[in-house]
DNA sequence: TAATATAGTTAGGTCATCCTAAACAATGTC
DNA sequence: GACATTGTTTAGGATGACCTAACTATATTA
């Protein structure tokens, strides 16, 4: 497992396990339709790349029914989702990067960076325990709990919600959200949710007072929330 | 040239950019295997590469006589050399990389870091001239001036000089001759030179008085110096 | 249970990058 | 000026990562 004679694995190996990782999160194992989605492959080649993956120990298959991370394959995706991570807080503390591009170029730099730099990045930030987009950060020797949250999607008629975590894929809807001041630490109500997937109006607190916004169930089901006792 | 369509360049188009280029530099066109020694591939894949540079209007191509960059060319091997420049300069003051492994890490990212990451950087900065080891930065519209230096091993005895540059590919090297003082700002005089490639004997200025070394021609080909009046 | 829909896999290609071995060109020597 | 040396190119492959099209397995439902 993770022996001395393991090769570096390559930038899309890198992302493969990182896209099984957080769909097996989520409970069943990565099926290859789904990863092909997220990766935006053909389902074809995610079979082709599967067949790979389990060659090198790194996932096991059962054909028609899915892959599951091996021991060595999560080892490789948490320190890659690692990288990624400490690079998201570095370029945006730091170097000021806008938050809702730091994830194209995180996913880029991730496959570069090396073991020293990322630590190093790490310790300037006094090893940060989150990414801007509210992520956990998974510690050295690989370990994460990440916390089962709900979606904003899922809540109710005057709930009173804490935004702990967003999807960070898409710019536009980062940004979007960003101006609603919806982000990780944001205190939020639902005033109303209309019915059949119709809008949820929202209460946003705010340095400046607060304001009143309406979002559709697709941008809700991206953010991520905790409930706060009355 | 360079229009509005122009794909992006793969990490190895942009090596063998920066290579042609700095062979270029010395002066003749570059030929196969200068070009293959340097990257470390067989001469028969830098034919192939050729080839390809050749049909995107990066070079020029007389067979069996070498190879030149075209306006393109230059401007893509200058877009890359300074984001490496500025990854060295940033990696080794703000991150604190060691002098001699800065290159190694550069050389990967300087293929995935954007425009905008390594303006930042710059900014961060306050657009640095010269990388750790010396070597001038091109601006952001491509303009450098390379300034000839000769290397240390054309020196005569009783020749004072400044350590201006130098080679930055080999790590080993790198220490060595930091740990012997000799880095670009130092000053040095040559105390004696033997006949037939023999070792050169230098005075090292340092902070704490200088001291008496001798190192190698092939060593001293990798420092570039200027003269300064007696 | 058979028919259909959905999901997954195989077969056969492409492209970029590298390789080795063999053929071929230029050059400098005797 | 023929010939060996050196440098360059072509021929033929390999690998990793992707694709489309065609086929096969599983699940759903009439």
């Amino acid at each position: 497992m993770g022996g001395p004679l393991a090769a570096p694995l390559t930038g899309p190996v890198e992302d493969y396990l990182k896209a099984i990782y957080d769909l097996e999160r989520v409970g069943e194992p990565a099926t290859t339709n789904d990863i092909a989605l997220r990766l935006g492959v053909a389902p074809a080649s995610v079979s082709g790349m599967v067949r790979r993956l389990a060659d090198q120990g790194l996932i096991t298959h059962e054909p028609y029914r899915g892959v599951r991370l091996t021991s060595d394959g999560r080892h490789a995706a948490l320190r890659t989702l690692r990288r990624h991570r400490i690079l998201e807080c570095y370029l945006t503390e730091v170097l000021g990067l806008s938050w809702d591009r730091v994830h194209e170029e995180a996913e880029r730099l991730e496959h570069a960076a090396s073991e020293e730099l990322i630590e190093r990045m790490a310790a300037a930030l006094g090893d940060p325990v989150q990414d801007p987009h509210g992520a956990p950060i998974p510690t050295r020797d690989g370990r994460v709990e990440e916390s089962t949250l709900r979606s904003l999607a899922e809540m109710g008629q005057g709930d009173r919600l804490r935004v702990r975590r967003m999807q960070d894929e898409d710019a536009g809807r980062l940004r979007y959200l960003a101006e609603l001041g919806i982000r990780p630490g944001a205190l939020v109500r639902v005033l109303d949710k209309a019915p059949f997937d119709g809008p949820i109006t929202l209460w946003i607190d705010d340095a400046g007072g607060g304001a009143t916004r309406a979002i559709g169930v697709t941008l809700a089901e991206q953010v991520f929330v905790e409930l706060i006792a009355e």
